[in-house]
DNA sequence: CCGTCGGTGGCACTTGGTGTCAACATGAGT
DNA sequence: ACTCATGTTGACACCAAGTGCCACCGACGG
């Protein structure tokens, strides 16, 4: 997000070595973790493998992650803030469907670029699908993004979320159709374009976010 | 599931004592884990306190439960099996919306009648509501749910559930208004009709749930 | 009375995760 | 150059969740 601030009266940048350090040591071990679990499967290894294979201890494994689970789930969780970001950017005047529909896009575009980044991202993807422990860990996160999304989208239409169900069910909806896109473009290997996919299926639940909300 | 079935040439109910004390046994153990984690939360109980609390050993608890959220989460667990028995019930000629409304409407009016396992249903619920744990695991109990759900759905409508949004998204739209009624229920600490909460839902979502598949 | 079998407890063990502390690097001020 | 504050790390001890293993016991059938 920052974009390297410069203090006032040095030549250096000040994203301050720390900073970058920081940054090396977290993807040094999910770059480990990654490589480890896609070879022999979430539960099968250890974070004492992890740590080994990064070369730190197993304490600073826990100071950058907060549980095995979310070396892995980490890596989707910008999707959350970009979602409840671009809602919020959209237009007051836009339909919800229409909204929803580009505030959801955002994270899936970056699946549907064929770049390094993505085919890492389908790795990741399936692992999650496919693993109990990271699959729940990943809802976990989802019911946060719902919330965030409930509320933005109460903001946005001047209802209050705890008396109205449409909000929560919008967002809910929404969030559905994101992941029957995410399940699918991972059963087909990446083959299917995540755009098109959305598309079709915000062309299914559309009725229902731009339906009139209960009085 | 099964009434008692008797052996043929003794008088004795074949309900065979063996499984009463296995009844008993898990009965007491949620039963004291129940109060112990309605009393100080979750995190803060651990199983030895649950089984010194119910007269048990450690390794039994996990004979019966496969961890420590499960003995919470499972006792909403039957409502996943409801639902897709009722689902499967429905005449075929339904709408979807008529369908899925009357399926996941069962395991909500349980809740409704203001009897002392009601009681104890909303306490569930609200627990696991707020703590981030047993919100996780039963979402990933949810999940399962969506994917059988989705397959007595497409089963339902000859579709195949791997060449077609539909029957995923309307299984997730459902459970998204399941949810929300849920939270909302919950919210007002039962006051609030669950039966008229989810038509009031279902009123919203109808129309994306009976729109036409895509071809 | 005896053998089988399912349920149980006890115990050792692995693994995820945390609290604490001492060591060390960096960076700023003097 | 000295020093102090701050932030990061590794090592160690520790707790709780969960599993494998085995010996035991009570119910049931022959």
């Amino acid at each position: 997000m920052y974009d390297r601030p410069v203090s006032s009266h040095t030549s250096r940048p000040a994203v301050s070595l720390a900073q970058r350090k920081r940054q090396l040591v977290s993807d040094e071990l999910t770059e480990a973790a990654l490589q480890l679990l896609a070879v022999k499967g979430f539960d099968a290894v250890t974070v004492d493998e992890i740590v080994a294979a990064a070369g730190v201890s197993k304490r600073t494994f826990f100071r950058y992650f907060a549980s095995k689970e979310d070396v892995v789930v980490q890596f989707l969780a910008d999707m959350g803030a970009g979602m409840r970001a671009e809602l919020a950017a959209r237009p007051a005047g836009e339909r919800p469907s229409a909204a929803l529909l580009h505030a959801v896009s955002g994270p899936l575009a970056a699946c549907a670029d064929h770049s390094d980044h993505a085919e890492r991202a389908l790795r990741v993807v399936q692992l999650i699908l496919r693993t109990p422990a990271l699959l729940a860990r990943f809802l976990e996160r989802q019911a946060q993004w719902r919330e965030e999304l409930t509320a933005e989208l109460a903001h946005r239409l001047g209802l209050d979320p705890d008396s109205h169900l449409y909000p929560r069910l919008a967002a809910g909806t929404a969030l559905t159709a994101f992941d029957a896109v995410l399940h699918r473009w991972s059963g087909s290997d990446g083959a299917e374009d995540p755009a098109e996919l959305v598309g079709r299926a915000f062309a299914v639940i559309a009725p229902a976010l731009d339906a009139v909300p209960e009085q």
